[in-house]
DNA sequence: TCTATGCTCAAACGATCGTTTGATACGCGT
DNA sequence: ACGCGTATCAAACGATCGTTTGAGCATAGA
């Protein structure tokens, strides 16, 4: 028994979480995750085999919990259900992820790098594992555009994946009103998103 | 006089540019940069002091261009501009300079990579350097939303930023359709951005 | 012609990287 | 009490990093 409650995967993926995301990939080294954790440098390897796989686990641990949310909230709207309750149950799964205590927020933020970075391996890697999510997505948001063809839709859909990544990667660092609690502000973002990306899709 | 048409410092700067794009700030080495060049090692620190100046000098060699671009779109602007005119003026230039032949399409990727990547130093950089010209354009916009609350403004010119580097940068990725010009292409893909965001902007 | 200056070059510097090794300690079933 | 996987440890591996060095070459001014 290690004496942290948490194992030495776990604290090294928590490190890791917040290092990736603080200093990229290549700029957080293994020594600097290990130190974090408060565990042996070997460790990484022999728990994760390399880093590369390191950097697959800490997406695993997130994603598997927030698309399973995702995928959840988009199967319990009806069909009447709005564009905006759509967007809605892709946006909120994360915004309450990066609210969480232990690293949610670094977690988004580095959702916003696996964008911008073009790493052949880790996009391969996610887009195996959850590139069905975004399709299902992309299905649920074009019945509510009838109007709009397939062309024109792919167009803004790409735009609005890529404005709320880097929306709710920028949401922790916002400075929230002082007069109003946490669960208001989520609301206040996520509506302001919501509201933001189904206006540019909706859009004659 | 050097072999090539352009000077050790230009090669230096091209190739840089197109590595940074790809493989980011620290995936990139000066080995890679200066192999890719064809110039010697040290010639890096001769012509720059250090890989940090270097990277001063890719943002600079670009941005001191497009930047005045920006400004002057947004000066040539009547009062009777609308909020489209205005992120028209914003976007063209550097929509343009996505499409230039020597490294433009890469550079653009590079302004993604900044708003991503936290690093103080770069982000000081930038600040000091280019800020006067968002506040410039925050204050345009405002002009155009006169019922706009400050703090709304605040938050949706956030998401605008950074929908739009977003979009730019992965602009060149986006295949085209084949029976359309480049001039088309570009055309297209500005009134796709100025319209989502000026949806977003006024949406109630 | 001699000198000074700007530039390029191969080579090496110390530091740090991801990874591997071999020894050591722990816990559990027999 | 013993043996056997599991886990942790300090130490070292070769590779690569940014940077520095000092010699060598060219061109321009005196």
């Amino acid at each position: 028994m290690p004496p942290s409650p948490f194992s030495t995967k776990e604290r090294i993926l928590d490190a890791a979480e917040e290092l990736f995301a603080r200093r990229g990939f290549d700029g957080a080294s293994l020594r600097q995750v290990t130190s974090s954790a408060g565990v042996n440098l070997a460790s990484v390897n022999y728990h994760f085999g390399s880093k590369e796989k390191l950097i697959e686990e800490v997406f695993r641990r997130r994603l598997d919990i927030l698309n399973g949310q995702r995928l959840d909230a988009l199967a319990q709207l009806s069909a009447q259900a709005t564009l905006e309750d759509v967007l809605m149950a892709f946006i909120q799964p994360a915004l309450e992820l990066s609210r969480e205590s232990r690293g949610g927020g670094a977690f988004v933020r580095i959702l916003a790098r696996a964008y911008v970075e073009h790493d052949e391996q880790l996009r391969s890697f996610l887009s195996d594992n959850y590139g069905d999510v975004l399709k299902r997505f992309a299905a649920a948001l074009a019945e509510r555009l009838p109007t709009l063809d397939k062309q024109e839709l792919y167009w803004r859909l790409d735009i609005v994946t890529g404005a709320l990544t880097y929306a709710m990667a920028n949401f922790g660092i916002i400075r929230r009103q002082a007069d109003i609690n946490e669960e208001q502000h989520m609301q206040q973002v996520m509506q302001h998103l919501v509201h933001f990306a189904a206006a540019g899709l909706r859009s004659a």
